[in-house]
DNA sequence: GACATCTACGACACTATGTCGTATTCTACG
DNA sequence: CGTAGAATACGACATAGTGTCGTAGATGTC
């Protein structure tokens, strides 16, 4: 049930597949290489390899461009990541960090009214 | 201003850190390695030297054996950790992960009433 | 069937980490 | 002082993860 860690290489692609919704192999090259000197061919089918090892995606086969869609929510990767920070740093508890934001003025005004009405209402 | 990410055995030299105040090398090894079958002096000095070096004690080297403090505090170490998160993964802002974990209901009841009552007051 | 495209995956260089070994420095006590 | 015991400084190594590349094989299209 733990999610494993996403490194840059492989945020930056779960970064396009969480906007696109679903996208290929090729749109991904084109959207993250841009201006590579060199074909990044082998690369992107690594990373989306290894994504789909760790389960952050799913791949659809049916066509001859495969097509890759999230399987792991942006917000659910990052609230477990968070929840794993708890669990290794303060005991699995979010307080300590959260009042230490708070205190420190780290939440813009937006990020704490949405917080404040969130506990609110719960 | 950003600090670096504790790898397991330096985050489990800097709990005894934080928990102590201050300790010595020796007392860390009986602490971390209680029945280790070869000595570890190396391994807690090089740890406590990246540890020092990344920032994360001071070294007090007044004594033989020198003095390490914590320079960095959990609750800093964790808030800078989940902003970093924050960063990298849902553009800087907290809501998304802490409102997935309040829906999953992740957090406890305690952790819900602390929290409540921290937006409450600010 | 030939060619372009795509997938599968082994391999490599690079970095960080945890550990070890040794050389050097320091303390204490005779 | 001088030597034994302890502590520090740090180079070195094995391991694991990451990003990249190259090539072999599969698949689709004209």
């Amino acid at each position: 049930m733990t999610i494993p860690k996403l490194a840059n290489a492989e945020l930056a692609v779960m970064k396009r597949v969480w906007a696109e919704g679903s996208v290929t192999a090729r749109q991904l090259r084109e959207q993250l290489y841009p201006d590579a000197t060199r074909p990044m061919h082998g690369t992107i089918q690594r990373l989306l390899q290894r994504l789909e090892d760790k389960g952050f995606v799913d791949r659809d086969g049916d066509r001859a461009a495969h097509l890759f869609s999230p399987r792991i929510s942006r917000e659910a990767y990052a609230a477990n990541a968070l929840e794993s920070l708890a669990d290794r740093v303060t005991g699995g508890s979010f307080v300590p960090m959260i009042t230490h934001l708070v205190e420190e003025r780290k939440l813009s005004d937006a990020d704490m009214e949405h917080l404040r009405r969130l506990f609110e209402e719960t």
